[in-house]
RNA sequence: UCCGCGGUAGCUCAAUGGUAGAGCAAUCGGCUGUUAACCGAUCGGUUGUAGGUUCGAAUCCUACCCGCGGAG
């Protein structure tokens, strides 16, 4: 077991939990939130920035890395983190999600999907054999199963048709996995996927657990199914997770959609929001959200927030991050992508506090987002 | 002074006799395992001015005003 999940402590009023992680390429604390570095980047951000924001851990993406530069490229150049040249623990989606993100003209084939690749058309064979092998190839801390997920609102029996691929490919996932990498240097995580529907999320999970996987993901929300029935599933799916192993929700989300479930369990989130809404002049706030487009910010020589110890917030006037806005200046998004990441940061460390301190119901998300 | 070209939204320009449009700017909104420094909405016009021809004129005719180029 190259992945060590220590919980250090629990909050006596809810199910939420903190703990601390170890990998080969470091540790990070739990409750977790990864920012996403899809093509082996944040987005406008150096490492440096990266841990001055506090992130101790990052995304990369499988579908994305393998269509450019290839993974074998990227396994040639050192792997991911001597790549990237982010010095801590990172992780590598499946590409799962963009099959479902890019279902234009997509069709399965056995155990493959097939489908146009976004930057040239050309046909692109992706299953869990081939997520398998590149995901080992970018060498990241820990690798996710490769899973089918449904749009919200699927039909019943296409639920059921999906369920039955996203089990069979994790056994899949699980045997390449032990194969490929027999030193077992990478964690793997199983995906539940399931829709909103319990029964389906129950005999997923049910599934998965007796793979034993490194651990377990809450897959196929935030996709359009609403804020309510998110949260009704993820009450009802992540206690039917090992307590030992650490619980992921992805793409998720909001300040507080990462509270709810982290009352109910959760370890690990990661969601482009601070860094796309950051890139589009969004920034999240303790008083509430900032758009630095709108007018009424020309000459506001305030800081983004008073409360924020990032650079941005330290060094810069709301007038002049609206200006380099409206000039098209590629410091605005960078300086908003580095402050909403320190945001959520700065979200984890109160929420890790408060389960310390066992105030995890007292817990309210800042500025009701 | 003459000749030519032009004048349409804040800007750059479409529309050649038949419902005046686009891009940018401005204003606002959206973004949840990144196809996204993106997407959407709104605002915006006495078509240089004044006459005329026509059922109907940004469009054709006349005069004038302004700009650019050329000639002298």
């Amino acid at each position: 077991m190259t992945l060590k999940f220590e919980i250090i402590a629990k909050d006596s009023s809810t199910k939420a939990r903190l703990g601390r992680i170890h990998t080969p390429h470091g540790s990070f604390d739990t409750p977790a939130f990864m920012a996403v570095g899809t093509r082996g980047s944040v987005k406008g951000l150096t490492p440096d920035m990266l841990h001055q924001a506090g992130c101790q851990i990052i995304l990369g993406n499988t579908y994305h890395l393998m269509l450019r530069p290839g993974s074998e490229v990227v396994r040639d150049l050192g792997g991911l983190q001597q790549f990237s040249g982010f010095n801590g623990p990172m992780l590598t989606d499946s590409g799962g999600f963009q099959v479902f993100s890019l279902s234009d003209l997509r069709h399965f084939d056995c155990d493959h999907v097939v489908f146009k690749s976004h930057i040239d058309g050309s046909a692109i064979r992706l299953g869990p054999v081939e997520s398998m092998k590149i995901q080992h190839e970018l060498g990241a801390d820990i690798a996710m199963a490769f899973d089918d997920c449904p749009p919200a609102d699927c039909p019943p029996e296409r639920l059921a048709e999906s369920m039955d691929r996203t089990i069979r490919w994790a056994g899949i996932c699980r045997e390449e996995h032990e194969k490929l990498d027999p030193e077992n240097r990478q964690a793997l995580f199983g995906i539940v996927q399931g829709g909103t529907n319990p029964d389906q999320r129950l005999r997923c999970a049910e599934s998965l657990i007796a793979m034993d996987f490194d651990g377990y993901a809450l897959g196929g929300l935030a996709v359009g199914e609403g804020h309510d029935r998110m949260i009704a599933t993820i009450d009802h799916a992540a206690p039917l997770l090992p307590e030992s192993r650490p619980r992921y929700l992805m793409g998720v989300g909001y300040p507080v959609d990462i509270l709810e479930a982290v009352k109910r369990g959760v370890d690990m989130f990661d969601c482009v929001l601070p860094t796309r809404n950051g890139r589009n002049a969004l920034a999240f706030t303790s008083t509430g959200p900032i758009r630095l487009r709108n007018s009424q910010y020309i000459r506001d020589m305030n800081p983004l927030d008073a409360s924020c110890d990032c650079m941005c917030c330290r060094q810069f006037s709301r007038g002049y991050l609206r200006h380099l806005f409206a000039v098209g200046e590629m410091l605005g998004p960078t300086l908003i992508s580095l402050h909403n990441l320190r945001f959520f940061q700065r979200w984890m460390l109160d929420i890790r506090q408060a389960i310390r301190d066992n105030h995890g119901s007292m817990l309210v998300a800042p500025g009701s987002m």
